[in-house]
DNA sequence: CTGATGACCAAAAGCGTCTTTTGGTCATTA
DNA sequence: TAATGACCAAAAGACGCTTTTGGTCATCAG
């Protein structure tokens, strides 16, 4: 108990320094022992809990996307019409990262560019996650007669490629502009979409 | 008609040699001296058509929007269903942009990131270009009751974002992968879209 | 007289060498 | 046994000098 729980936490406290340190000096000029300062520890108990400083950054990142999925999933759980529920889960993919990023001053790709293979590796993991959460509420959709046919999971892929654009990875939070414009035109394209997926 | 002919040829000589060069060199390395050998004048005659290298890279990039905007026009007076129209027209501008660009070896945000507010700028007038020609299809599809009612112009703007995502700014063609695969995926999108249309 | 040219120049970028910092490791200590 | 910070090779930065560059314009040729 006392150890699943002081690990995790001090994971935790490890991804919060980076989060800040991010936002504040990127990750060029982010250092393991401001890191370890932040949270008041020595600077090698930074590598018992991440095997690199790449990997702390990537994994902030990571940790971004599993609340955004934690999100997701709960919407799927509610009750309500599938068009409505599909409708807020693009909302909040887009969203919730704008929020989360937004103390960025630049895009999560100018960010990261120093680690550019493997981020993008990442981006499309969690992209195919984001569309297999959507497609299960297409699929219940379907069998409701709300939606019309075809494979669920390929549809759901579709409605993220139409939504990525919108998320702030090529330009910053800032350049995508105010979050309630941002969130307006991510509601049009989810309005279209899922008139698409009526027919 | 020989002076409307020469400095427009020169111009154009300016800009292939651009295209080539930023291919070669990338922004930064490529130099008016340069520029001014491919084309086989002085260096100081660059001036005579364009005001500084920014300007010329771009004028390169405007020229590629120029030629697309002319081949989606020239859809736009076709015969044939509006929904086929947008369909192809929506691929195209995927499609042509991605071949325009495939021998560089960045994406255009990365090409001309020292570029980058005025790139944007440009970048959102393109967009809306796009979307003025795709409103008059779109107006055209509801007069003949093939698309349901709405704003010509702001459903649009929805087609354009939703496919966004596939265009080769962030991600460089090389890494947006295999170009008959982004023609399936954006066939897909804009086959749902158009589904939308037809509500 | 007009337009093309390349010499010129200040600023920017590059280069080489030395110095400092950093990510990762691990011997030491509590 | 786990946390720590000294250590080290490599990377990055700093500095001063050299070279290159974008833009300008005096000059020259047609």
């Amino acid at each position: 108990m006392n150890n699943a729980t002081q690990p995790k936490s001090t994971r935790d406290a490890i991804l919060d320094a980076s989060d800040k340190l991010l936002a504040k000096y990127g990750y060029k000029k982010m250092s393991i022992q401001d890191l370890a300062d932040e949270v008041g520890i020595g600077k090698g108990s930074i590598y018992l809990h991440f095997s690199s400083k790449e990997e702390i950054a990537l994994s902030q990142i990571d940790r971004i996307i599993d609340r955004l999925k934690t999100r997701l999933i709960t919407i799927t759980g509610r009750s309500g019409s599938s068009a409505q529920r599909i409708a807020e889960m693009l909302v909040l993919r887009v969203i919730f990262r704008c929020e989360s990023v937004h103390h960025y001053s630049q895009g999560i790709n100018d960010l990261l560019s120093q680690l550019r293979p493997k981020l993008l590796e990442r981006r499309k993991k969690y992209f195919e996650e984001e569309a297999v959460i959507l497609a299960g509420v297409i699929a219940q959709g379907q069998r409701d007669s709300e939606f019309g046919p075809g494979d669920p999971l390929a549809l759901a892929r579709v409605l993220v490629t139409a939504t990525n654009a919108l998320l702030p990875y090529s330009l910053s939070a800032f350049e995508l502009g105010d979050l309630k414009a941002v969130q307006a035109e991510v509601r049009a394209v989810a309005d279209l979409l899922i008139r698409g997926l009526r027919n």
